[in-house]
RNA sequence: GGUGGCGUGGCCGAGAGGCGAGGCAACGGCCUGCAAAGCCGUGUACACGGGUUCAAAUCCCGUCGUCACCUCCA
């Protein structure tokens, strides 16, 4: 019962083995909050949650730290020219973030640090990597420093590229750069900057750059050794080589072991501001419920990309409501009955293997699916004690995917006066309609259904009596 | 130019030398007054061309197509 992972750094999958006997230190590149979120924002921090939950099950106290950029050149960017300050667009966009990462039931991080309260460890790791010769202030007034990545032999080793195989960057400044590839870990004030952008350093006024940041908070909160280091696969190049290259060089191991999960795309293209082809998570969620969403986007395996288009909700909702059905039809079968209660929340070993090789989702979903079926099965065949055992590992499955859809987290709240109400009429018309399949008048049973169906509301007629349930709202 | 992916049945999506994951859709059957739900059954899929092997979707060589990163990006 290892934890396999895919270590992008070594290109393989191996073994998880942790620093600390029975810890995990994590830390995931949360967003840079310039702008609101978007569908792969989501994907992303759900991938970590689900690794959470799964290093939270193999008895793993894990430490999930999930940064949020908030001092940054595009955020300067947004805010110039507007009303709003830079901190205060910062702030908004962040709990826009958070009010997406709760609807999907996404696991609050172990901490969340912003970069604007690093400010201080960032500039003591920016003097630690001048002082041995890694780092250097541009000979210009600029108030620049640059990480040297001459000096640094390693440099490139995560994305196994050569430096002089680059191609240059089109738009370099070249600035006060020894090398045109050297990255800066301090941005001297500017004066088109607001004042409230500047903190005070050794090299002057000015403000981290964006990279050192996410060094610093890791340092911080998991210490210069710590196990995972998590982002979107975008991010590893410049971003990850330069955060693997600068907490290496100040002095530190960094991380063991770097996971990145892949990107979403809209009809096989990249979700970019040009294209105008951006799913923001305000909208997708109004497209299906949560619980679709979070199975439609952690439904594919963690490294692969996916590709939304028109149709895949619906495909996800229909997937899910089977779980669903089963769930609610042998609630509703084993009450009053011995089996009421019983079931012991157990995850099936096939279903564990999987989550135990790198996170093997989809594979994982075809024993829950698996479940599912021959819990149905059971049923029909009145094996209640088979079927309640069903339950439990269906139960557990779903909790460890965060998809229960009987968890509190997902249910309406509802108001108990109107659900009444609602029933003591529903419940009127089906007995009418029962009184009228007695009489065998079929004309008069089918119109009551017909007209329950045209307000959402759907009967069924099964082997305990009818059933009736309100229709889920369709994805579109 | 460099680096790294991907190409699986109508669709989504796993697998990674030998028994056709799973889901959606479709069709047939059982059940039903009819339905619905559920169950049972139905598919001879792995870009192309060679090769290795008793056996290749899986390994090797080549070809084609496609995407990402090398500039900000989850």
């Amino acid at each position: 019962m290892t934890v396999r992972l895919y270590d992008s750094k070594a290109q393989a999958v191996t073994d998880f083995v942790a620093i600390e006997d029975g810890k995990v230190g994590l830390y995931v590149c949360g967003p840079t909050v310039q702008s609101s979120p978007h569908i792969g924002h989501l994907r992303s921090a759900l991938v970590y949650d689900l690794w959470h939950r799964w290093f939270n099950y193999r008895g793993f106290d894990v430490s999930l730290v999930r940064n949020v950029t908030d001092i940054d050149d595009k955020i300067l960017a947004s805010a110039a020219g507007g009303t709003e300050q830079w901190w205060a667009l910062a702030y908004r966009v962040e709990l826009e973030f958070t009010a997406a990462y709760q609807a999907l039931g996404i696991l609050a991080p172990t901490y969340e640090p912003r970069a604007t309260a690093s400010v201080g460890e960032m500039c003591q790791m920016i003097a630690t990597l001048i002082d041995v010769g890694h780092a250097y202030p541009a000979p210009d007034a600029s108030g620049d420093v640059y990480f040297d990545t001459a000096s640094w032999p390693s440099y490139g080793e995560l994305t196994r590229q050569k430096p002089d195989d680059m191609v240059a960057a089109a738009d370099a400044d070249p600035r006060g750069k020894r090398n045109p590839r050297d990255f800066a870990l301090w941005k001297g004030h500017k004066s088109d900057e607001p004042e409230s952008a500047a903190w005070a350093s050794p090299w002057g006024p000015g403000r981290p750059g964006w990279h050192i940041e996410c060094s610093a908070m890791a340092r911080r909160y998991l210490g210069p050794a710590f196990d995972i280091h998590g982002g979107g696969l975008d991010l590893r190049f410049p971003h990850h080589e330069n955060e693997l290259a600068q907490s290496t060089a100040a002095g530190g191991t960094f991380a063991n072991y770097w996971v990145h999960n892949g990107l979403v795309t809209i009809n096989g293209q990249k979700m970019s501001k040009s294209l105008g082809n951006s799913v923001f998570a305000a909208e997708f969620l109004t497209l299906a419920r949560p619980i679709v969403v979070r199975y439609y986007l952690g439904s594919a395996h963690y490294r692969s990309t996916i590709d939304y288009h028109d149709g895949a909700l619906i495909e996800a909702e229909a997937a899910l409501d089977r779980i669903e059905k089963f769930l609610e039809r042998v609630n509703r079968r084993l009450a009053d009955t011995p089996f009421a209660g019983s079931g012991v929340h157990v995850i099936p070993d096939e279903f564990a293997d999987a989550m135990d090789d790198d996170l093997a989702v989809p594979q994982a979903l075809a024993v829950l699916h698996e479940a599912v079926r021959a819990g149905n099965a059971a049923l029909d065949t009145d094996d209640l004690a088979g079927a309640a055992v069903i339950r439990g590992t269906v139960t557990a499955m779903t909790e460890i995917l965060g998809i229960n859809p009987l968890s509190p987290e997902w249910l309406g709240v509802g108001s108990g006066a109107t659900d009444r109400a609602l029933a003591t009429l529903v419940e009127r018309l089906i007995d009418d309609r029962e009184t009228a399949r007695l009489g065998r008048d079929f004309t008069s049973a089918d119109r009551i259904r017909d007209e329950l169906a045209a307000a959402g509301i759907t009967v069924e007629d099964t082997a305990t009596g009818p059933h009736w349930s309100i229709e889920n709202e369709k994805p579109r």
